[in-house]
DNA sequence: GACATGACGATTT
DNA sequence: GAAATCGCCATGT
């Protein structure tokens, strides 16, 4: 079939695997990576079918305000700043502090 | 196939 | 500096 549908969740999913521990990233980058293929919204979209992968740590995907815009989409609201706060990353409210501290950008990190 | 929606982002008011 | 607006484009109805 149409493998070449799904070309973006797939290659989502695979950046978002990428993310160190105790790193966040935006979903702008990961489109900005994937080229202007996606908007940051495609990424944003993928994710929600992510809840299909288990191996996704989608709580390391914030927006880029580094604000925790998908939380309510987790098991439990909290479980994605439990998840951040785990790893070292300090939550206040829904918002990453020190957010430029913890982000990792793909491009930077990441070689193609 | 038109209309509405969305885990975003940048720009303008 | 917060709120409103447009652009992005796949997905569901």
């Amino acid at each position: 079939m149409n493998a070449e549908r799904n070309h973006f969740f797939n290659d989502v999913y695979e950046v978002v695997r990428q993310i160190p521990r105790g790193r966040v990233t935006s979903y702008g980058a990961i489109a900005a990576y994937l080229g202007t293929k996606g908007s940051a919204r495609m990424v944003g979209y993928a994710m929600n079918a992510s809840h299909l992968d288990e191996s996704i740590p989608a709580h390391r995907v914030v927006n880029r305000n580094g604000v925790l815009t998908g939380k309510h989409h987790f098991e439990h609201p909290n479980k994605m700043e439990e998840l951040l706060t785990e790893e070292g990353i300090r939550i206040k409210g829904d918002r990453i502090v020190d957010f430029p501290s913890v982000f990792w950008d793909p491009e930077k990190n990441l070689y193609l």
